[in-house]
DNA sequence: CGGACAATTGAAGCCGGTCAAAACTGGTGG
DNA sequence: CCACCAGTTTTGACCGGCTTCAATTGTCCG
Protein backbone atom coordinates (compact mmCIF):
# COMPACT_ATOMS: atom_id res chain seq x y z
CA UNK A 1 0.00 0.00 0.00
CA UNK A 2 1.68 3.65 -1.09
CA UNK A 3 2.99 5.75 1.74
CA UNK A 4 0.60 8.91 1.99
CA UNK A 5 2.94 11.44 0.97
CA UNK A 6 4.05 8.76 -2.12
CA UNK A 7 0.36 9.86 -2.42
CA UNK A 8 -0.19 13.00 -2.66
CA UNK A 9 2.51 14.73 -3.66
CA UNK A 10 3.35 15.45 -7.28
CA UNK A 11 7.13 16.14 -7.07
CA UNK A 12 6.89 13.62 -9.38
CA UNK A 13 6.18 16.39 -12.05
CA UNK A 14 9.15 17.43 -14.78
CA UNK A 15 11.12 20.99 -13.20
CA UNK A 16 12.94 23.11 -15.10
CA UNK A 17 16.00 23.07 -12.64
CA UNK A 18 16.05 19.14 -13.37
CA UNK A 19 15.89 19.95 -17.36
CA UNK A 20 18.71 22.08 -17.35
CA UNK A 21 21.26 20.65 -14.56
CA UNK A 22 22.80 17.68 -16.73
CA UNK A 23 23.38 19.87 -19.58
CA UNK A 24 26.70 21.62 -20.37
CA UNK A 25 26.72 25.51 -20.27
CA UNK A 26 26.56 25.80 -23.97
CA UNK A 27 23.56 23.59 -24.13
CA UNK A 28 22.01 26.10 -21.91
CA UNK A 29 22.78 29.19 -23.00
CA UNK A 30 22.00 27.81 -26.59
CA UNK A 31 18.34 27.00 -24.79
CA UNK A 32 17.83 30.51 -23.12
CA UNK A 33 18.98 31.95 -25.88
CA UNK A 34 16.50 30.01 -27.97
CA UNK A 35 13.80 30.83 -25.89
CA UNK A 36 11.09 33.79 -26.10
CA UNK A 37 9.44 34.99 -23.48
CA UNK A 38 6.15 36.31 -23.19
CA UNK A 39 3.38 37.58 -20.67
CA UNK A 40 0.48 35.78 -20.78
CA UNK A 41 -3.13 37.51 -18.97
CA UNK A 42 -5.15 35.66 -16.73
CA UNK A 43 -7.59 33.10 -18.86
CA UNK A 44 -4.85 33.66 -22.27
CA UNK A 45 -5.32 30.39 -23.63
CA UNK A 46 -1.48 29.17 -24.67
CA UNK A 47 -2.04 26.10 -26.44
CA UNK A 48 -4.91 24.50 -27.28
CA UNK A 49 -5.59 20.41 -27.71
CA UNK A 50 -5.74 19.70 -31.20
CA UNK A 51 -3.23 22.47 -32.28
CA UNK A 52 0.18 20.94 -33.52
CA UNK A 53 2.96 21.13 -30.58
CA UNK A 54 5.93 23.50 -32.11
CA UNK A 55 8.04 23.87 -28.71
CA UNK A 56 7.97 23.72 -25.02
CA UNK A 57 6.74 26.15 -22.61
CA UNK A 58 8.57 27.27 -19.20
CA UNK A 59 6.54 28.74 -16.55
CA UNK A 60 8.43 31.38 -15.16
CA UNK A 61 5.61 32.96 -12.73
CA UNK A 62 2.12 32.50 -12.38
CA UNK A 63 0.07 29.53 -12.85
CA UNK A 64 -1.78 27.51 -15.32
CA UNK A 65 -4.22 24.73 -15.97
CA UNK A 66 -4.04 22.27 -18.08
CA UNK A 67 -7.90 20.89 -19.21
CA UNK A 68 -9.99 19.55 -21.83
CA UNK A 69 -12.58 20.99 -22.74
CA UNK A 70 -15.83 19.85 -23.75
CA UNK A 71 -18.35 21.04 -26.26
CA UNK A 72 -21.11 21.62 -23.60
CA UNK A 73 -18.87 23.87 -21.77
CA UNK A 74 -17.71 21.67 -19.10
CA UNK A 75 -14.55 21.22 -18.64
CA UNK A 76 -11.83 19.06 -16.55
CA UNK A 77 -8.58 20.56 -15.16
CA UNK A 78 -6.03 17.40 -14.96
CA UNK A 79 -2.97 19.42 -13.78
CA UNK A 80 -2.34 23.04 -12.42
CA UNK A 81 1.26 24.06 -13.18
CA UNK A 82 3.35 26.49 -10.78
CA UNK A 83 6.67 28.14 -11.20
CA UNK A 84 9.33 26.41 -12.63
CA UNK A 85 7.33 23.64 -14.34
CA UNK A 86 7.11 22.50 -18.09
CA UNK A 87 4.49 22.46 -20.26
CA UNK A 88 3.66 20.81 -23.29
CA UNK A 89 6.31 18.35 -23.73
CA UNK A 90 4.54 15.14 -24.41
CA UNK A 91 3.34 15.92 -27.77
CA UNK A 92 5.92 17.14 -28.46
CA UNK A 93 8.09 13.90 -27.71
CA UNK A 94 4.89 11.68 -28.57
CA UNK A 95 5.19 13.37 -32.16
CA UNK A 96 0.80 13.90 -31.87
CA UNK A 97 -1.43 16.88 -31.23
CA UNK A 98 -2.27 18.40 -28.45
CA UNK A 99 -4.64 16.28 -26.61
CA UNK A 100 -5.71 18.97 -24.03
CA UNK A 101 -5.52 22.51 -23.64
CA UNK A 102 -3.57 25.02 -21.17
CA UNK A 103 -4.44 28.30 -19.79
CA UNK A 104 -3.18 31.44 -17.50
CA UNK A 105 -5.59 31.12 -14.37
CA UNK A 106 -3.35 34.07 -13.55
CA UNK A 107 -1.21 36.96 -15.01
CA UNK A 108 1.85 34.59 -16.09
CA UNK A 109 5.35 34.89 -17.62
CA UNK A 110 6.08 32.16 -19.78
CA UNK A 111 8.64 31.19 -21.90
CA UNK A 112 8.74 29.73 -25.60
CA UNK A 113 11.48 27.08 -26.71
CA UNK A 114 10.96 25.92 -30.03
CA UNK A 115 10.68 22.37 -30.91
CA UNK A 116 14.11 22.02 -33.40
CA UNK A 117 16.41 24.16 -30.98
CA UNK A 118 14.64 21.10 -27.79
CA UNK A 119 15.47 18.41 -30.04
CA UNK A 120 18.95 19.52 -31.05
CA UNK A 121 20.09 19.18 -27.90
CA UNK A 122 17.67 16.29 -26.83
CA UNK A 123 19.28 14.61 -29.91
CA UNK A 124 22.78 15.19 -28.30
CA UNK A 125 22.38 14.88 -24.57
CA UNK A 126 22.03 11.08 -23.37
CA UNK A 127 21.67 13.09 -19.83
CA UNK A 128 19.00 14.82 -20.83
CA UNK A 129 17.26 11.72 -22.35
CA UNK A 130 17.34 9.69 -19.14
CA UNK A 131 15.98 12.71 -17.08
CA UNK A 132 13.09 13.02 -19.79
CA UNK A 133 12.05 9.24 -19.31
CA UNK A 134 12.74 9.16 -15.64
CA UNK A 135 10.02 12.37 -15.11
CA UNK A 136 7.77 10.58 -17.72
CA UNK A 137 7.73 7.65 -15.75
CA UNK A 138 7.19 9.20 -12.52
CA UNK A 139 4.37 11.27 -13.65
CA UNK A 140 2.42 7.66 -14.45
CA UNK A 141 1.99 7.54 -10.82
CA UNK A 142 0.36 10.64 -11.07
CA UNK A 143 -1.92 9.45 -13.62
CA UNK A 144 -2.88 6.24 -12.38
CA UNK A 145 -3.79 7.76 -8.95
CA UNK A 146 -6.42 10.48 -10.66
CA UNK A 147 -7.47 7.82 -12.71
CA UNK A 148 -8.78 5.63 -9.37
CA UNK A 149 -9.84 8.45 -7.09
CA UNK A 150 -12.06 9.61 -10.03
CA UNK A 151 -13.02 6.24 -10.21
CA UNK A 152 -13.80 4.80 -6.85
CA UNK A 153 -14.00 7.73 -4.67
CA UNK A 154 -16.69 10.06 -3.92
CA UNK A 155 -16.99 13.94 -4.62
CA UNK A 156 -16.48 14.60 -1.06
CA UNK A 157 -12.99 12.23 -0.92
CA UNK A 158 -12.07 13.75 -4.00
CA UNK A 159 -12.25 17.46 -2.60
CA UNK A 160 -9.96 16.49 0.45
CA UNK A 161 -7.49 14.97 -2.23
CA UNK A 162 -7.63 17.83 -3.85
CA UNK A 163 -7.28 20.59 -1.33
CA UNK A 164 -4.51 18.48 0.31
CA UNK A 165 -2.73 18.63 -3.31
CA UNK A 166 -3.09 22.12 -3.79
CA UNK A 167 -1.98 22.98 -0.41
CA UNK A 168 1.07 20.67 -0.58
CA UNK A 169 1.91 21.98 -3.63
CA UNK A 170 1.55 25.87 -3.19
CA UNK A 171 2.48 25.75 0.42
CA UNK A 172 6.32 26.58 -0.30
CA UNK A 173 5.44 29.69 -2.83
CA UNK A 174 2.97 30.95 -1.24
CA UNK A 175 5.40 32.01 2.34
CA UNK A 176 3.02 31.77 5.07
CA UNK A 177 0.60 29.35 4.69
CA UNK A 178 -1.05 28.34 0.81
CA UNK A 179 -3.67 30.45 -0.72
CA UNK A 180 -5.86 28.53 -3.03
CA UNK A 181 -7.34 30.80 -5.53
CA UNK A 182 -9.26 29.37 -7.48
CA UNK A 183 -12.80 30.29 -8.94
CA UNK A 184 -15.41 27.51 -7.16
CA UNK A 185 -16.15 26.46 -10.86
CA UNK A 186 -12.17 25.35 -11.49
CA UNK A 187 -12.14 24.12 -7.99
CA UNK A 188 -15.39 21.73 -9.10
CA UNK A 189 -13.36 21.69 -12.94
CA UNK A 190 -10.30 19.94 -10.89
CA UNK A 191 -12.77 17.67 -8.73
CA UNK A 192 -14.75 16.34 -11.52
CA UNK A 193 -18.20 17.39 -9.59
CA UNK A 194 -20.67 20.84 -10.34
CA UNK A 195 -20.32 23.93 -8.64
CA UNK A 196 -23.24 23.88 -6.47
CA UNK A 197 -21.75 20.58 -5.11
CA UNK A 198 -18.45 22.19 -4.42
CA UNK A 199 -19.50 25.21 -3.08
CA UNK A 200 -21.92 23.32 -0.56
CA UNK A 201 -18.97 20.63 -0.21
CA UNK A 202 -16.50 23.59 1.01
CA UNK A 203 -19.32 24.74 3.31
CA UNK A 204 -19.61 21.59 5.07
CA UNK A 205 -15.77 21.14 5.46
CA UNK A 206 -15.40 24.86 6.53
CA UNK A 207 -17.78 24.44 9.31
CA UNK A 208 -15.97 20.90 10.55
CA UNK A 209 -12.92 23.61 10.93
CA UNK A 210 -10.61 21.43 7.84
CA UNK A 211 -10.41 25.20 6.14
CA UNK A 212 -10.83 28.20 6.16
CA UNK A 213 -12.44 30.85 3.21
CA UNK A 214 -10.20 34.27 3.82
CA UNK A 215 -11.12 36.64 0.60
CA UNK A 216 -10.65 34.87 -2.67
CA UNK A 217 -8.59 32.38 -1.28
CA UNK A 218 -9.11 28.80 0.51
CA UNK A 219 -6.54 28.08 3.73
CA UNK A 220 -6.12 24.67 4.76
CA UNK A 221 -6.11 24.47 8.72
CA UNK A 222 -6.50 21.18 9.31
CA UNK A 223 -4.68 18.78 7.47
CA UNK A 224 -5.25 15.40 9.72
CA UNK A 225 -9.03 16.09 8.92
CA UNK A 226 -8.62 16.61 5.62
CA UNK A 227 -6.95 13.13 5.33
CA UNK A 228 -9.69 11.56 7.98
CA UNK A 229 -12.12 12.61 5.05
CA UNK A 230 -10.05 11.34 2.10
CA UNK A 231 -10.29 8.15 3.32
CA UNK A 232 -6.23 7.14 1.46
CA UNK A 233 -6.50 3.74 2.93
CA UNK A 234 -9.31 3.13 0.25
CA UNK A 235 -11.43 1.60 2.78
CA UNK A 236 -15.34 2.36 3.36
CA UNK A 237 -16.50 2.93 6.88
CA UNK A 238 -18.98 0.14 6.73
CA UNK A 239 -21.73 0.59 8.88
CA UNK B 1 -11.57 18.89 -31.25
CA UNK B 2 -10.27 15.37 -31.71
CA UNK B 3 -11.49 12.67 -34.12
CA UNK B 4 -12.88 9.91 -33.00
CA UNK B 5 -9.87 7.50 -34.01
CA UNK B 6 -7.59 9.40 -32.17
CA UNK B 7 -9.59 9.62 -28.97
CA UNK B 8 -10.41 5.61 -28.99
CA UNK B 9 -7.44 3.87 -30.32
CA UNK B 10 -4.92 2.53 -28.05
CA UNK B 11 -2.13 2.30 -30.90
CA UNK B 12 -0.06 4.84 -28.61
CA UNK B 13 1.54 1.81 -26.60
CA UNK B 14 4.97 0.88 -26.58
CA UNK B 15 4.83 -2.54 -28.41
CA UNK B 16 7.85 -4.99 -28.67
CA UNK B 17 8.39 -4.45 -32.38
CA UNK B 18 8.91 -1.24 -31.81
CA UNK B 19 11.27 -1.47 -28.84
CA UNK B 20 13.98 -3.81 -30.67
CA UNK B 21 13.15 -2.39 -33.82
CA UNK B 22 15.90 0.07 -33.76
CA UNK B 23 18.70 -2.04 -31.92
CA UNK B 24 21.48 -3.71 -33.64
CA UNK B 25 21.33 -7.48 -33.74
CA UNK B 26 23.61 -7.80 -31.04
CA UNK B 27 22.21 -6.04 -28.66
CA UNK B 28 18.44 -7.63 -30.07
CA UNK B 29 20.39 -10.58 -29.02
CA UNK B 30 22.09 -9.62 -25.91
CA UNK B 31 17.96 -9.10 -24.64
CA UNK B 32 16.58 -12.05 -25.93
CA UNK B 33 19.59 -14.04 -24.30
CA UNK B 34 18.65 -12.09 -21.13
CA UNK B 35 14.72 -13.18 -20.74
CA UNK B 36 13.22 -15.55 -18.97
CA UNK B 37 9.53 -16.43 -20.43
CA UNK B 38 6.96 -17.91 -17.46
CA UNK B 39 4.21 -19.19 -18.11
CA UNK B 40 1.11 -17.33 -15.69
CA UNK B 41 -1.98 -18.92 -14.93
CA UNK B 42 -5.51 -16.94 -14.97
CA UNK B 43 -5.69 -14.30 -12.10
CA UNK B 44 -2.01 -14.92 -11.41
CA UNK B 45 -0.02 -11.37 -10.36
CA UNK B 46 2.67 -10.62 -12.04
CA UNK B 47 3.41 -7.40 -10.03
CA UNK B 48 1.88 -6.01 -7.32
CA UNK B 49 1.50 -2.07 -6.46
CA UNK B 50 3.96 -0.52 -4.01
CA UNK B 51 6.48 -3.78 -4.82
CA UNK B 52 10.06 -2.84 -6.25
CA UNK B 53 10.47 -3.19 -10.07
CA UNK B 54 13.21 -5.30 -10.89
CA UNK B 55 12.61 -5.70 -14.48
CA UNK B 56 10.16 -5.04 -17.94
CA UNK B 57 7.71 -7.81 -19.06
CA UNK B 58 6.41 -8.88 -22.26
CA UNK B 59 3.54 -10.14 -23.43
CA UNK B 60 4.11 -13.46 -25.49
CA UNK B 61 0.57 -14.71 -25.24
CA UNK B 62 -2.60 -13.96 -23.21
CA UNK B 63 -3.87 -11.05 -21.76
CA UNK B 64 -3.16 -9.29 -18.44
CA UNK B 65 -4.82 -5.99 -16.64
CA UNK B 66 -3.20 -3.17 -14.51
CA UNK B 67 -5.56 -2.17 -11.83
CA UNK B 68 -5.22 -0.85 -8.48
CA UNK B 69 -6.89 -2.25 -5.77
CA UNK B 70 -8.32 -0.84 -3.06
CA UNK B 71 -8.76 -1.90 0.73
CA UNK B 72 -12.67 -2.75 0.59
CA UNK B 73 -12.37 -4.76 -2.35
CA UNK B 74 -12.86 -3.15 -5.16
CA UNK B 75 -10.17 -2.70 -7.88
CA UNK B 76 -10.33 0.12 -10.43
CA UNK B 77 -8.75 -1.29 -14.16
CA UNK B 78 -6.64 1.10 -16.10
CA UNK B 79 -5.08 -0.62 -18.84
CA UNK B 80 -5.85 -4.17 -20.64
CA UNK B 81 -2.44 -5.27 -22.16
CA UNK B 82 -2.53 -7.97 -25.03
CA UNK B 83 0.01 -9.76 -27.12
CA UNK B 84 3.24 -7.56 -28.14
CA UNK B 85 2.80 -5.35 -25.25
CA UNK B 86 5.16 -4.40 -22.92
CA UNK B 87 4.73 -3.93 -19.04
CA UNK B 88 6.11 -2.42 -16.24
CA UNK B 89 8.63 0.07 -17.94
CA UNK B 90 7.02 3.15 -16.72
CA UNK B 91 8.16 2.70 -12.51
CA UNK B 92 11.57 1.22 -13.46
CA UNK B 93 11.98 4.22 -15.51
CA UNK B 94 10.83 6.30 -13.21
CA UNK B 95 12.75 4.69 -10.44
CA UNK B 96 9.66 4.47 -8.33
CA UNK B 97 7.58 1.59 -6.72
CA UNK B 98 5.10 -0.07 -8.66
CA UNK B 99 2.00 2.35 -8.69
CA UNK B 100 -0.58 -0.40 -9.90
CA UNK B 101 -0.50 -4.18 -10.07
CA UNK B 102 -0.77 -6.28 -13.28
CA UNK B 103 -2.50 -10.22 -13.18
CA UNK B 104 -3.28 -12.26 -16.21
CA UNK B 105 -6.96 -12.97 -17.02
CA UNK B 106 -6.15 -15.24 -19.65
CA UNK B 107 -3.39 -17.83 -19.39
CA UNK B 108 -0.32 -15.81 -20.72
CA UNK B 109 3.31 -16.19 -21.77
CA UNK B 110 5.22 -13.75 -20.24
CA UNK B 111 9.07 -12.99 -20.84
CA UNK B 112 11.10 -11.07 -18.03
CA UNK B 113 13.69 -9.00 -18.88
CA UNK B 114 16.25 -8.13 -15.77
CA UNK B 115 16.30 -4.59 -14.89
CA UNK B 116 20.53 -4.36 -15.67
CA UNK B 117 20.12 -6.10 -19.12
CA UNK B 118 17.53 -3.34 -20.58
CA UNK B 119 18.87 -0.59 -18.56
CA UNK B 120 22.62 -1.23 -20.32
CA UNK B 121 20.92 -1.96 -23.70
CA UNK B 122 18.92 1.91 -23.04
CA UNK B 123 22.36 3.55 -21.97
CA UNK B 124 24.03 2.57 -24.96
CA UNK B 125 21.11 3.28 -27.37
CA UNK B 126 19.70 6.54 -28.25
CA UNK B 127 17.44 5.49 -30.70
CA UNK B 128 15.70 3.33 -27.74
CA UNK B 129 15.78 6.54 -25.83
CA UNK B 130 13.82 8.18 -28.19
CA UNK B 131 11.91 5.24 -28.88
CA UNK B 132 10.79 5.13 -25.59
CA UNK B 133 10.22 9.24 -25.13
CA UNK B 134 7.46 8.85 -27.68
CA UNK B 135 6.15 6.02 -26.64
CA UNK B 136 5.70 7.60 -23.32
CA UNK B 137 4.77 10.79 -24.84
CA UNK B 138 1.61 8.87 -26.93
CA UNK B 139 0.76 7.42 -23.73
CA UNK B 140 -0.69 10.36 -21.93
CA UNK B 141 -3.05 11.03 -24.88
CA UNK B 142 -4.65 7.77 -23.00
CA UNK B 143 -4.59 9.13 -19.69
CA UNK B 144 -5.87 12.65 -20.37
CA UNK B 145 -8.97 11.08 -22.19
CA UNK B 146 -9.18 8.16 -19.55
CA UNK B 147 -9.40 10.71 -16.97
CA UNK B 148 -12.16 13.35 -19.04
CA UNK B 149 -13.84 10.02 -19.85
CA UNK B 150 -14.31 9.28 -15.97
CA UNK B 151 -14.61 12.59 -14.78
CA UNK B 152 -17.40 14.26 -17.08
CA UNK B 153 -19.56 11.08 -18.75
CA UNK B 154 -21.96 9.01 -17.47
CA UNK B 155 -21.36 5.22 -16.86
CA UNK B 156 -23.57 4.10 -19.85
CA UNK B 157 -21.60 6.84 -21.88
CA UNK B 158 -18.19 5.12 -20.40
CA UNK B 159 -19.65 1.48 -21.21
CA UNK B 160 -19.81 2.47 -24.65
CA UNK B 161 -16.55 3.33 -25.14
CA UNK B 162 -14.89 0.90 -23.15
CA UNK B 163 -16.89 -1.52 -25.61
CA UNK B 164 -15.88 0.20 -28.39
CA UNK B 165 -11.85 0.41 -27.74
CA UNK B 166 -12.06 -3.14 -26.55
CA UNK B 167 -13.59 -4.05 -29.55
CA UNK B 168 -11.33 -2.36 -31.95
CA UNK B 169 -7.86 -3.47 -29.91
CA UNK B 170 -9.22 -6.77 -30.04
CA UNK B 171 -10.58 -7.13 -33.38
CA UNK B 172 -7.27 -7.53 -35.23
CA UNK B 173 -6.79 -10.28 -32.59
CA UNK B 174 -9.92 -12.47 -32.52
CA UNK B 175 -10.33 -13.18 -36.52
CA UNK B 176 -13.69 -12.95 -37.64
CA UNK B 177 -15.06 -10.18 -35.40
CA UNK B 178 -13.68 -9.82 -31.61
CA UNK B 179 -14.64 -11.58 -28.41
CA UNK B 180 -14.79 -9.63 -25.47
CA UNK B 181 -14.52 -11.91 -23.00
CA UNK B 182 -14.19 -10.89 -19.50
CA UNK B 183 -16.13 -11.18 -16.51
CA UNK B 184 -18.82 -8.78 -15.95
CA UNK B 185 -16.79 -7.77 -12.86
CA UNK B 186 -13.97 -6.96 -14.74
CA UNK B 187 -15.81 -5.20 -17.21
CA UNK B 188 -17.58 -2.86 -14.46
CA UNK B 189 -13.93 -2.07 -13.01
CA UNK B 190 -12.96 -0.78 -16.59
CA UNK B 191 -16.34 1.16 -16.68
CA UNK B 192 -15.95 1.94 -13.20
CA UNK B 193 -19.13 1.25 -11.97
CA UNK B 194 -21.00 -1.41 -9.66
CA UNK B 195 -21.46 -5.08 -11.43
CA UNK B 196 -25.16 -4.36 -11.66
CA UNK B 197 -25.13 -1.68 -12.98
CA UNK B 198 -23.10 -2.76 -15.69
CA UNK B 199 -25.40 -5.68 -16.35
CA UNK B 200 -27.96 -3.38 -16.67
CA UNK B 201 -26.46 -1.42 -19.14
CA UNK B 202 -25.58 -4.12 -21.42
CA UNK B 203 -28.88 -5.90 -21.76
CA UNK B 204 -29.76 -2.57 -22.73
CA UNK B 205 -27.47 -2.68 -25.16
CA UNK B 206 -28.20 -5.52 -26.45
CA UNK B 207 -31.65 -4.98 -26.75
CA UNK B 208 -31.09 -1.54 -28.90
CA UNK B 209 -29.08 -4.06 -31.23
CA UNK B 210 -25.16 -2.39 -30.28
CA UNK B 211 -24.26 -5.76 -29.24
CA UNK B 212 -25.00 -9.27 -29.04
CA UNK B 213 -24.07 -11.44 -25.70
CA UNK B 214 -22.86 -15.23 -27.20
CA UNK B 215 -21.63 -17.51 -24.75
CA UNK B 216 -18.57 -16.14 -22.66
CA UNK B 217 -18.67 -13.19 -24.94
CA UNK B 218 -19.45 -10.17 -25.74
CA UNK B 219 -19.45 -9.19 -29.35
CA UNK B 220 -20.23 -5.71 -30.90
CA UNK B 221 -22.52 -5.33 -33.86
CA UNK B 222 -23.36 -1.53 -34.54
CA UNK B 223 -20.42 0.56 -33.69
CA UNK B 224 -22.11 3.64 -34.55
CA UNK B 225 -24.67 2.91 -32.33
CA UNK B 226 -22.32 2.46 -29.14
CA UNK B 227 -20.69 5.69 -31.16
CA UNK B 228 -24.07 7.51 -30.63
CA UNK B 229 -24.21 6.40 -27.47
CA UNK B 230 -20.89 7.47 -26.60
CA UNK B 231 -21.61 10.93 -27.10
CA UNK B 232 -18.11 11.71 -28.42
CA UNK B 233 -18.94 15.35 -29.41
CA UNK B 234 -19.15 16.30 -25.98
CA UNK B 235 -22.40 18.10 -26.04
CA UNK B 236 -25.29 16.35 -23.96
CA UNK B 237 -28.83 16.24 -25.66
CA UNK B 238 -30.09 19.00 -24.14
CA UNK B 239 -33.82 18.50 -24.31
C1' DC C 1 -25.20 53.50 -9.02
C1' DG C 2 -25.86 49.71 -11.85
C1' DG C 3 -24.57 45.84 -14.57
C1' DA C 4 -22.19 41.55 -14.98
C1' DC C 5 -20.41 37.82 -13.10
C1' DA C 6 -19.31 34.73 -9.12
C1' DA C 7 -20.98 32.48 -5.12
C1' DT C 8 -24.59 30.65 -2.56
C1' DT C 9 -28.98 28.59 -1.30
C1' DG C 10 -33.20 25.88 -2.27
C1' DA C 11 -35.85 22.23 -4.22
C1' DA C 12 -36.72 18.31 -7.25
C1' DG C 13 -35.43 14.27 -9.39
C1' DC C 14 -32.52 10.87 -11.48
C1' DC C 15 -28.50 8.07 -11.83
C1' DG C 16 -26.16 4.73 -9.91
C1' DG C 17 -24.59 2.27 -5.59
C1' DT C 18 -25.91 -1.13 -2.31
C1' DC C 19 -28.16 -5.04 -0.32
C1' DA C 20 -30.65 -9.22 -0.99
C1' DA C 21 -32.28 -12.92 -3.40
C1' DA C 22 -33.19 -15.63 -7.50
C1' DA C 23 -31.53 -17.76 -11.79
C1' DC C 24 -27.96 -19.62 -14.19
C1' DT C 25 -23.41 -21.85 -14.96
C1' DG C 26 -19.88 -25.14 -14.75
C1' DG C 27 -17.51 -28.56 -12.31
C1' DT C 28 -17.35 -32.62 -8.99
C1' DG C 29 -18.22 -36.77 -7.04
C1' DG C 30 -21.39 -40.25 -5.81
C1' DC D 1 -26.23 -39.45 -15.32
C1' DC D 2 -27.86 -36.80 -11.91
C1' DA D 3 -27.67 -34.14 -7.64
C1' DC D 4 -25.16 -30.83 -5.40
C1' DC D 5 -22.26 -26.92 -4.59
C1' DA D 6 -19.70 -22.57 -5.55
C1' DG D 7 -19.26 -18.88 -8.26
C1' DT D 8 -21.17 -15.76 -11.55
C1' DT D 9 -24.87 -13.33 -13.67
C1' DT D 10 -29.18 -11.35 -13.34
C1' DT D 11 -33.27 -9.15 -11.33
C1' DG D 12 -35.68 -6.44 -7.84
C1' DA D 13 -36.20 -2.80 -4.51
C1' DC D 14 -34.52 1.03 -2.02
C1' DC D 15 -32.29 5.16 -1.13
C1' DG D 16 -28.79 8.64 -1.03
C1' DG D 17 -25.33 11.48 -3.39
C1' DC D 18 -25.06 14.59 -7.07
C1' DT D 19 -26.74 16.99 -10.89
C1' DT D 20 -29.77 20.19 -12.57
C1' DC D 21 -32.62 24.14 -12.77
C1' DA D 22 -33.93 28.41 -10.67
C1' DA D 23 -33.59 32.15 -7.86
C1' DT D 24 -31.16 35.07 -4.44
C1' DT D 25 -27.23 37.20 -2.55
C1' DG D 26 -22.62 39.00 -2.85
C1' DT D 27 -18.76 41.37 -5.17
C1' DC D 28 -16.08 43.89 -8.19
C1' DC D 29 -15.56 47.93 -11.42
C1' DG D 30 -16.60 51.12 -14.91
Amino acid sequence: MPTQKLFLSDQFRLRTDQLFEGLTIEEQEYLRAAGVTHLYKKTEIIFREGGIPTGIFYVESGRVKKYRASANGTEQISYLCGKGELLGYHALLGEELYPDSAAAIEDSRITFIPKVNFLKVLRNSSVLSNTLLKALGKEFTLFINSITNLATKSARERLAITLLILDEKFHTEGGNGSNISLSRTELANMVGTATETLVRLLQEFAKAGYIQKTEKAIRVIDRKGLVREANLSGLKTKK
